[in-house]
DNA sequence: GAGTGGTCTAGACCACGCA
DNA sequence: GCGTGGTCTAGACCACTCT
C-alpha cells in the first residue's frame, strides 16, 4: 500500500484550504505549534509541510510573526500568465484539444534526451490551443511517456488542466524541470492558430518537467503570443 | 556579530568543493552520516545543507545510493545560457559596463512595486553589455537599492559577475524572484548594441530578484538575442 | 545484510515582531 | 514579555540500492 507521508498529508490539507479560501489572502496560518497540536505532529514535520507551501508561493514566512497566506497568480500548469488589461480568473481560461491523446513513437530528433524506459514505452501525444479572455494565447504540443496511465487516452481534457488530471487521477506531480526559451518569428501555421501575422515575434519554449515518479518526464513545446499576455514566473 | 548557521557553513563548504572540482561530476558525496561525523553535526542539520545543494542543482539524491554530484550549466547570474554550437566556458564570457554604477532616483513608472525603504534610499543604476564567444548576446539595465553598500559605485565590475561581487563583498545572495518574459521586436538602439537588425525578435525580461537581506531586491531588464544563444533555466 | 537516504519524535535555545 | 519562526540535538524506524 502506498501510504502518504505525514508532512505530505498536512501539505495537501493546507494547500486545499488556502486555494478554496478557508484562509484569506494576507491572513496568518495557524502557528507551527498550533498545527502540531491540531494534527498530532512535531515541529520538524509541520515545518516540512510548510516548506513545500513556501516553495509553491502559497505562504510567506516571517520570523516573529507567522506564515502569511498568499494567492499566487492564476497558473496554467507551471506557466503563469498575466493579462495586459485585467486579472485572469478561471472563467476566462479555455482549453481546446486540437489533437486528442494518441500513442506514438518518439520522434527521431526529439529535442531532449530520453531514458531507455521512456523510449521503449512510446509516447502519448497531444496538442492544445489555449484561450484567455476568449482569445488564443498559446499553442502547445505535449509528450508524456506511455507508462502506467490506464485509460488516459480516453479521458476528456477539454477545459481541464493536464497537470490537474495527472495529479488527481494518477498522483503524478511536477517537482521541477528545465526549459529553453527563445524569441522567434512565428511560422505561418502557428500564426493562423494564434490569429496573429506570420513573422510576428512569439515566445518559443521547450520544457522538460520532472515528476515525483522517477523517470517519468513530461515534455512540452509551446508557442506563446506575448503581445497580448505575459508569461510570469517565480524562481 | 552575524554568525552563520551551521547548515549554511556546511553548504558553503560543500558548494565550494563541488565547484572547485574536489568531487568529480557523477561521483558520490560522503554519506549523510559521514558528513555528520566529519563536521560534528546531526543528520537534520546536514540534510538541511544538502537540501540547498539540491535546490541549486549541484547534487541529486537517490535513496539507497547517495548524493550524486552534478555540474549545472554555466550560469550568468541566474540566467543560464546555452550556445547553439559549443559549450560555454568562463573564458568565452565577457562583460562590458556601458554605464558605471551611479546613484539615482527611482523612475516614476518603475515596472515593479517598491517598498518604502527602497524608494527612499534611491537606486544604484548600471548598464551592461555581455558577450559570449566574442559576440554581444544581451544587454541589461540593473537597479539595486542604495542600502548599505559601501564603495559599491567605485568597484570594477568589468568581466565580473554582479552577483558574485554582491556575494563575496556584501554577503548578499539571491534566493528567489519573479520575472515577466516577452518576445518583442528589437528597438533600434538596442539592435545596434546587439549587432542585429531593428525589428528582429528578442527576448525581453523584467525580473525582480529577492535576496537574503529582507527588503533588498535587485531589478533587471534584459534584452536577449535568442537567435544565437538560448536561455536555459531550471525550476 | 549492510549502508544509503526518507521520515519522524521530543525535546531545547535563540532572534525577531509586536503590544 | 510573550508568541512567532529559525536553528539544533539525539535518537528511532523504514524503504530502497547494491552486492
Amino acid at each position: 500500500m502506498n501510504t502518504m507521508p505525514q508532512y505530505r498529508k498536512l501539505y495537501e490539507i493546507l494547500r486545499r484550504h488556502i486555494l478554496s479560501g478557508v484562509y484569506e489572502e494576507g491572513s496568518l496560518l495557524p502557528s507551527e505549534n498550533e498545527l502540531c497540536a491540531l494534527h498530532g505532529l512535531t515541529r520538524p514535520t509541520v515545518r516540512q509541510a510548510l516548506e513545500s507551501l513556501v516553495k509553491d508561493g502559497l505562504i510567506a514566512k516571517r520570523q516573529g510573526k507567522g506564515s502569511i497566506v498568499r494567492k499566487p497568480p492564476q497558473s496554467i500548469g507551471i506557466l503563469s500568465i498575466e493579462g495586459t488589461a485585467s486579472a485572469i480568473g478561471d472563467k476566462y481560461l479555455k482549453t481546446v484539444i486540437l489533437q486528442k491523446p494518441v500513442i506514438r513513437k518518439w520522434e527521431e530528433n526529439f529535442p531532449f534526451e530520453l531514458s531507455e524506459i521512456e523510449r521503449e514505452s512510446g509516447a502519448i501525444y497531444l496538442e492544445r490551443l489555449r484561450y484567455v479572455d476568449g482569445k488564443p494565447v498559446f499553442y502547445d504540443i505535449n509528450h508524456l511517456p506511455n507508462i502506467n496511465l490506464p485509460r488516459f487516452t480516453s479521458r476528456s481534457l477539454e477545459n481541464r488542466s493536464l497537470f490537474e488530471t495527472l495529479r488527481s487521477h494518477y498522483q503524478i506531480r511536477i517537482n521541477g524541470g528545465e526549459q529553453r526559451i527563445q524569441a522567434i518569428r512565428c511560422p505561418e501555421d502557428i500564426a493562423a492558430l494564434l490569429k496573429i501575422k506570420k513573422g510576428d515575434p512569439v515566445l518559443y519554449l521547450q520544457r522538460k518537467m520532472a515528476t515525483n515518479r522517477e523517470g517519468f518526464n513530461i515534455y512540452s513545446v509551446i508557442w506563446f503570443n506575448s503581445a497580448s499576455h505575459t508569461i510570469f514566473g517565480r524562481f
